[in-house]
DNA sequence: AATGAATGAGCATTCATTCAT
DNA sequence: CATGAATGAATGCTCATTCAT
């Protein structure tokens, strides 16, 4: 990216005095959207909670709707990280582990987390940028492993597509009343026993077994 | 309510014109809050839906937000009626037939379900009415109905709290992308399919088993 | 247009209201764009001026662009009036006559004709709107009333189109001043001045003659 | 200005780098203020097309208002030179000439020309500044000029003022389709031509006459 | 002198609610 | 009861101007 002398470091510092900026409206923003919701927040107080007039706002992103769609990238692209080597997967203390990387990236970016969850139930722009190529592909590689273990013979044959779905659906729930703001932040040790308690269960009924009586 | 001589069938008949005004309103509010949310849509919009006047709205309800918070109300009066009776709950079929009834409640309220669930996000009134006093009531019957069946050894020791919110996650999940209005309706033979598939993934799991050998 | 049964009152009664209302507006709009200019005109003191809510003024215009666009096209209904006759001109005294109703015109809808002279300047819809459809019509009614005159043999061989356009320029520049709020609006006995000064100066030319037989 | 030893040639430098710089903007402001009006057109704009930072505008130039007055003087001062030889009009070929370096003056300037129009007719400032100082004069030498032909015999005896206005306006008029940009500009030919048939008309008139003599 | 990010007053437009008919 | 015109506070966004670098 940078050589010889094309290097240029006021170039390279007004990028990341722009990357703060928009970082520091994203935060105020998504505070103030998980809170109360994107129509109910004003482009005035998004100003206010990031400590800069209304029209700044206005250099770095078009719109009030392109601050949401920042956010909602910057929450895809942090999903992206989470998967990327599902075939390592083989065990059950691996499987708890990423559940427990799931929970950490969701609290973490907590009021990102809740500002996509809730937009992308009517924004269909949300819906496209989140889910389809965010959601989806985890879930595809969730199918994918679901298959090969039950051709490893480990897995009960089970219907892939359904299945994947069903979990995901168990690894969120327990989730929502922390994001929704009606329980405080777990622990690392409850988020561990939710991890542990949740894949416990989903193995247990999902793991072949050998018959009974050999 | 009505009984001897105070029975007025003119006053009836109003208050059936009433109800019936009401469930046109409220039906015509669900479809459009559900398809482009609550403050997406305006009262000019409603009243067009449902084939009335802006101002005659106000005679039925008070306000934008009451449509609503009556939305919410008959979901959580259709919601109370489904698990009267947990303590009959016995085999598998019976399982499979309350998760089948609730997916039934979904989709035929549609409207109704996605206008809730959208709003229960971040309207504190709304969660109140919904979560805390109809979702709270059936995890709780779930609840003692996890404990019962762990205390007749029917089920493994697991925490009753968090499975009966990781079961309703699995139970939800499923139905998201068809209330999303991401995937059509299923039949009514593909809501059995996922009723079962849910209810087998979760009863492998839970149910105790004699130990092998035996 | 009326017939029978299909007479409604009410209906005109309303459209009747309607027009009021509009009108009301496109004066107000028009005293305050001739005096401060489109752009420096808000629609908080349009309202002012014409005694309303602002609100209301988008219950008859969909938007400030629409109120000049209805006075444009007011404007330009008027001037279709004037020149349904042609053929009628025969003598010095018909023109005179055509030219002060021209002025009549002008002033009577001063501040329209003051609004839609600003703002053809720049506008190319208004401009389409007014030149295209108005001004254009009588220049070309005025250009085949000199071609026929030229055949006749009473008026000299000159270019039709570049002196209907000269003539055009010679009746509108004496009223710019006022028009623009330099002068005071003339009397109508002013204006008759200036319209026998205007065609005989087009009629006979500045130069001195002899008289003629002499 | 500068005189003996305070004659310093640097500040003439600097004297004529600030002047190109005003002149540079000007001709920016200039072309966008006749495209797209002058509320129309921001700062930026002008900056940019100017080749500039916004900032420095404003240290050539007060407001954007102050490059507005800027480009009403400028074109002022050039209509100046224009007239100041009146009483050497003596025959219709001289009248002629005046007109042909008039257009040829707009036609030159024709974004400064566009931009002064348009601005005249609701900006006093601007009206005073062209008009009273400039268009004023024009006249008033016209007038003279009127006049004493009058007294010389070789023109009829018409009202000096009104007959000023009248000519002034048969000459901007054809040009007006010109400077709106409706037409394209006239080549050299097409210029004599038709200052020569505006000439003519002023002269003799349209009225066909016997020819002098018969 | 040049820059361009920051500013915030000001704008056109929307919309829940009221109320005279 | 039903109507729909009137209301005006509130909103997202723009842009001339300033000023630290």
């Amino acid at each position: 990216m940078i050589k010889g002398r094309t290097f240029r470091p006021l170039e390279a510092r007004r990028e990341r005095r722009i990357a703060r900026r928009k970082t520091q409206i994203m935060n105020a923003a998504a505070i103030l959207f998980s809170e109360k919701g994107y129509d109910g927040t004003t482009t005035k107080e998004i100003a206010a909670t990031a400590d800069m007039a209304e029209g700044t706002l206005y250099n770095y992103f078009s719109s009030k709707r392109d601050i949401l769609l920042g956010i909602a990238t910057e929450m895809n692209e942090a999903l992206g990280g989470l998967l990327g080597n599902v075939e390592e997967l083989k065990g059950r203390e691996d499987i708890i582990d990423l559940v427990q990387r799931s929970f950490d990236l969701l609290v973490e970016r907590l009021t990102f987390t809740r500002t996509v969850l809730m937009r992308v139930w009517i924004d269909d722009e949300v819906l496209r940028e989140v889910v389809i190529e965010g959601v989806q592909r985890v879930s595809q590689q969730l199918q994918q492993f679901i298959a090969e273990l039950i051709t490893a013979g480990i897995f009960r044959p089970v219907d892939p597509a359904l299945t994947a779905r069903i979990i995901m659906g168990m690894f969120v729930t327990p989730m929502l009343p922390v994001l929704r703001g009606m329980d405080t932040l777990p622990t690392l040790e409850e988020r561990q026993a939710i991890a542990e308690a949740t894949v416990d269960l989903l193995l247990e009924g999902i793991r072949a077994r050998p018959a009974p009586g050999v």
